[in-house]
DNA sequence: TTGAAAGCGTTACCAC
DNA sequence: GTGGTAACGCTTTCAA
């Protein structure tokens, strides 16, 4: 890779006009331009990032932590992400966390060694010291710190209208699905519903999944039909977890939707592959990551922030788990 | 943060032997060490990655780019390549191409003037002049380029056996879908399905698919059972246009296996989750990442290689859209 | 066994 | 307008 010397060299200047040029920094000649311009061309010049980010202590490159790129909420934030900063010049230092403590040290530890002018995170530990008192600013993305900057749904609205919903549809005998506890935005799905649901005159029944994996949703479901096999709606804490419900029901020949309505969270891309598609309360996911980044540029250039938590607006999605509105 | 001289400072030693116990190269005295090593402690010091990169002219992280991480099949190849380079200390610099040349190119420059110390690309222009030339190595994966370094899985011999598997399960007219004609995988399924089909008594028909998108794929399904509404058995050329069939063929109400046998290919999450579950050909995704990964490991140690295209092995999923053998 | 100093490719300051 | 050069934080000769 030619270096600035050689472009230098090339145009018959020093490297301090090249780099005048390559900055548009200070006065330079439009004649010396042209060469410097003429030999970089030539020369097919990129600058070195990795000098650059030396002297001037801070790279083009952004942390992105996500606690699991295979779950498949997570590509789309990161999609939002990416498409927002790309066109801006920064480039993406992405791992996964695992929702492991250590691990998200590592990568702090990764991403500051490197010169990142920032990072987003979808951590569940935004206090833990990993996050305070860094050198470049960060964005919480589906989660959120004590006022910190942060990007997040509406979750708790999110239960609140899938309660109202199913008692629209006219459900009388309502499981509510809990999800990990230890997941802010489940405790508030949750929240949301109970709000409604405890406010109207109907009977429903909690019960709670401690991970959102398929494999334990689906002994969940097979247990909920057990024990509670007059309930007609089901309330999930996730499109996963409705998944899991939607198969163990079709598999018993329950008849969805007329005998059981289910509604998800998250409108993960595969619920409108489903059959019937599953009926959900929608996250804009790719809107999100797009937001934390936008957020994060912001961040980055110092302007004044007057609300740095975001909250991003939830939507029922209307399909084939639920009936019409009466 | 603090900087080798500040270590080198509080050791009362120069910075040349602090960066001799740092890289444990070259002597250094016991007590030297130790003292070193109590300041580093002392001062939380982390060496700084940007300036080593600068001087070694490469650093701890590597390349990888993806088409698009929204499609289910790529995270998985993220996770493998993730967490076999992980623990080795490398990390990620990601982007998506949305297999737009441009896009690679621009991303391939970011690579190296990020001193990556290699790249891991799933590109259809393997040949492309963008990778030519490249001072580091490259693998490619779920792609292959003229004898050059890759990792991918053996589709035509997929192609047979979802040919085989559902003339075994005695489908009688059979609908092939060919996918993509850009991408060489979707030409190598549908060869192979091709090879076993042609040679069989039986009765096929050939049906078309420019992406794999859902949208289209829906398109395309409700065509299918328009103009040939006698099919007994669809091999899909992936498990979403998979999915999409199933979804069409619920729709019309069309028993599933016993009318209409339907195998997909990949075996992305979601196939298991359908209802009925997806027969499919599995790609080991995950392995597949893990093996280019640790191919990239060897080629930057510059082993030698006695085959460095590496052609991983795929299997028939008997779930429940297919029937049994009989 | 240790330290001084050059050099990695840039940028920015200060002269001219 | 332009060039010389110190500095960014590290590794690696070379000498002592």
């Amino acid at each position: 890779m030619a270096t600035i010397k050689d472009v230098a060299l090339a145009a018959k200047v020093s490297v301090a006009t090249v780099s005048r040029v390559l900055n548009e920094t200070g006065y330079v000649h439009e004649d010396t331009r042209a060469r410097v311009l003429k030999a970089m061309e030539e020369l097919n010049y990129h600058p070195n990032e990795v000098a650059r980010s030396l002297y001037k202590r801070e790279s083009r490159l952004i942390g992105l932590l996500l606690p699991d790129i295979t779950n498949p909420f997570f590509p789309q934030l990161a999609r939002g992400v990416e498409d927002e900063i790309h066109r801006l010049g920064f480039r993406l230092i992405f791992g996964n966390s695992d929702e492991n403590l250590e691990k998200e040290l590592d990568y702090m530890q990764t991403f500051k060694q490197n010169h990142v002018v920032g990072v987003i995170s979808a951590t569940n530990y935004p206090d833990a010291p990993n996050y305070q008192d860094l050198s470049m600013p960060i964005v919480f993305l589906d989660r959120t710190g004590e006022n910190a900057p942060a990007v997040f749904a509406d979750s708790r609205e999110g239960g609140r209208i899938a309660a109202a919903e199913m008692i629209k549809r006219n459900a009388k005998r309502i499981t509510l699905i809990k999800g990990p506890a230890h997941l802010q935005t489940a405790r508030d799905r949750f929240n949301g519903a109970l709000d409604v649901l405890s406010g109207a005159d109907i009977d429903f029944h909690v019960m709670k999944t401690e991970t959102f994996s398929f494999p334990e949703a689906q002994k969940r479901a097979a247990e909920l039909f057990g024990t509670y096999p007059e309930t007609d709606g089901v309330i999930a804490s996730n499109d996963i977890v409705a998944t899991a419900v939607l198969h163990e029901a079709l598999k018993r020949k329950i008849k969805v939707p007329d005998e059981l309505q289910i509604i998800g969270f998250d409108d993960i891309p595969q619920s409108e592959l489903l059959f019937p598609s599953l009926s959900t309360i929608r996250q804009p996911a790719y809107e999100m990551g797009k937001e934390a980044a936008k957020l994060l540029l912001r961040l980055m250039k110092n302007e004044y922030i007057e609300q740095s938590a975001v909250q991003m607006p939830v939507a029922f999605i209307e399909r084939q788990t639920t009936r019409k509105a009466e």
